[in-house]
DNA sequence: CGCGCCGTCTATATAGACGGCGCGGTGCTATATT
């Protein structure tokens, strides 16, 4: 620890070069990654947005060699946690290990082992792991000096209900005693960044986006009325098309039917879905990278972790769930840098799916029993009699006392039983607040379900959307969507002058990223500018577009300027300590946009 | 929310229309059974 005090600027990051030479082999650091590294070294939690490829993972790997105890790393799936763990293991970077329940009892034991008698460096583990009090206390002793949550996008898509022990890291975090960490993820918008930042605790983190545009991707979306009609020009489309390819599909049938079509049309075609047994999963898998196969048709189940560079296109079946989810998942094809193709085959019903997705209400009897029986009982319950009792598993358990948390009526022991807070509220309020906040969370879902709608459909330049809505302001039209190129059939758009665009940022009333004030949605942060309307993001009521007539009209609808209502949230430092229910998205400084 | 499936009813003999019902994504982990 006390090394840091005399490393200097220029001494620290000669260092990181070394150990990334030495021990990694690789050549020199590339942007964004020595700062990030530095800041690490430094103390400070850094937020890392970066595409897949630009070598997120040395991040962590390289100053976890400077810093003196082992470093934890957070991954959501076991087969990631494999792969870095056999990348790390050919190297001399001081042995990897992780702790899983797809290894035995024994190996996971050896593994702490490992760690705890300084033989290892990492050690890889899911949140359920960390969810078991007694894992948190042997890593603790050990002092970790570094902590990575990798595809930590997942903390806020998955916290809330698929996997709430993500929900739960923050507190993870702070019973490891809050070493350096490190978020890092390839997709994340401006808000979920800060969600990401409020969930894990890091009010202060450091956060470094590296650009988004991937200029190689072309894309463009085909209407359509008739679901026979879009599967027919889907299947012909993928027919004809050379190299590699990706269909992605909204339901596990249609990942079966899509695959015998392109079958039938003379293609290499697997499907691929979380229903099937995991020894044909991972065979799908293998052949795809070794180019085995065309395509594969998949949910949103195939993804993670695949980064293969001929990928030339990308075509979905139904809209996803959001613009980031959409990014993500076109963001596969490309890598290489050659042309390649993203094509939404969009219906507006498809939209129908996401919404049910959407929909799931929290179990309002089981949170008022969860609640009563607590209060009733006064004193420290254990989680195992908790469950047996309500007769839920240890995931719901979770997500119903997380949202019970949330309220300050329930809080849990360092040892992980649950008890009910002494001057928290009445249950019956608990309840109704807990939903409430649900209610919140799922209306800010829905707007991001009415954002992909808006992509689908909207005639201005569809990169130029997706980057706003990734928080990177992107000026003018980008020439090769299939909205750009209609419009540059009658006027050819030049590339070294910004074209035409509706958006006059600098003169506009309510220019992009501006934070305004709305009569009944409260605080929110303009996303998007057109010439008729705006999109604003709200923090309670989520995305919502305004035409800029009803604006005009009504002075008081919508007005420039941070909440009035409230104190001042400044950017920087705070005099006291942030909680880690502070919504962060206005505390996180700075934060530095790359451009390539 | 939107779909496909099934049974039933209707108006008239071979379909067609209508209403109700069930279904739909992502992975960890622990535990029981071969």
């Amino acid at each position: 620890m006390g090394m840091r005090v005399v490393w200097g600027r220029m001494g620290r990051r000669r260092r990181l070069r070394r150990v990334a030479r030495e021990v990694f082999g690789w050549p020199d650091l590339r942007p964004g990654q020595g700062e990030a590294m530095e800041h690490l070294l430094r103390g400070r939690d850094v937020l890392l947005v970066m595409p897949t490829g630009g070598g997120k993972s040395a991040v962590y790997q390289v100053p976890a060699q400077l810093l003196p105890g082992p470093t934890v790393v957070i991954s959501p799936l076991i087969a990631l946690q494999r792969d870095q763990m056999v990348a790390l293991t050919g190297r001399d970077a001081g042995g990897a290990v992780m702790v899983n329940s797809a290894q035995s009892d024994g190996a996971s034991e050896d593994a702490m082992d490992q760690i705890r008698a300084g033989r290892a460096e990492y050690i890889f583990l899911s949140p359920e792991q960390l969810a078991k009090p007694s894992v948190v206390e042997r890593l603790a002793a050990v002092r970790p000096s570094l902590i990575a949550v990798d595809e930590a996008h997942c903390v806020s898509s998955w916290g809330h209900d698929f996997r709430p022990d993500y929900q739960r890291l923050g507190r993870v975090i702070e019973q490891l005693g809050h070493p350096p960490v490190i978020a890092l993820t390839a997709t994340a918008s401006p808000p979920v960044r800060g969600d990401i930042l409020a969930t894990l605790g890091l009010g202060e983190a450091q956060q470094i986006v590296r650009g988004f545009d991937r200029p190689n991707l072309s894309l463009e979306v085909r209407r359509f009325h008739e679901e026979a009609d879009k599967r027919r020009a889907l299947v012909e489309d993928a027919a004809g098309r050379k190299g590699l390819g990706l269909v992605y599909v909204a339901t596990r049938r249609d990942a079966e039917s899509y695959g015998e079509e392109l079958a039938a049309a003379g293609l290499r075609a697997a499907s691929y879905h979380a229903g099937m047994k995991a020894a044909d999963r991972h065979r799908v898998h293998e052949a795809f990278q070794s180019d085995e196969l065309d395509v594969v048709v998949a949910t949103s189940a195939f993804g993670m972790g695949i980064d293969k560079p001929n990928v030339r296109y990308v075509l979905h079946s139904a809209p996803p769930e959001s613009p980031e989810s959409y990014y993500q998942e076109i963001g596969r094809a490309g890598r290489d840098g050659e042309p390649a193709t993203a094509v939404l085959y969009y219906r507006s019903q498809d939209l129908g799916l996401r919404r049910f997705f959407a929909a799931g209400k929290p179990d309002e009897e089981k949170l008022l029993q969860t609640a009563t029986l607590l209060q009733t009982h006064g004193g420290t319950v254990r989680a195992s009699e908790m469950r047996t009792t309500l007769g839920v598993g240890a995931s719901k358990l979770t997500s119903l006392v997380n949202l019970l948390e949330q309220t300050g009526a329930v809080e849990t022991t360092g040892r992980g039983n649950l008890r009910y807070v002494q001057e928290g509220p009445p249950p019956e309020d608990a309840v109704a607040r807990a939903v409430e906040l649900d209610e919140n969370r799922r209306r800010v879902d829905d707007s991001r379900i009415d954002m992909m709608r808006a992509y689908a459909e909207t005639t201005d330049c569809r990169r130029r959307f997706l980057l706003e809505y990734l928080g990177e302001p992107h000026p003018g039209s980008c020439g090769h969507c299939d909205a750009c190129q209609t419009e540059t059939t009658t006027e050819p758009a030049r590339a070294d002058e910004p074209a035409a665009s509706p958006d006059h940022a600098d003169d506009a009333p309510f220019p992009l990223h501006a934070e305004v004030q709305h009569a009944t949605w409260g605080p929110g942060t303009v996303m998007r500018l057109e010439p008729d309307r705006i999109t604003v993001l709200f923090k309670d009521a989520g995305y919502r577009t305004l035409s800029l007539e009803a604006i005009q009209r009504d002075d008081n609808l919508l007005t420039l300027g941070p909440d009035s209502s409230r104190p001042p949230a400044r950017r920087g430092r705070r005099r006291t300590p942030r909680t880690r229910r502070d919504k962060a998205a206005a505390g996180s400084k700075k934060s530095t946009t790359g451009v390539p």
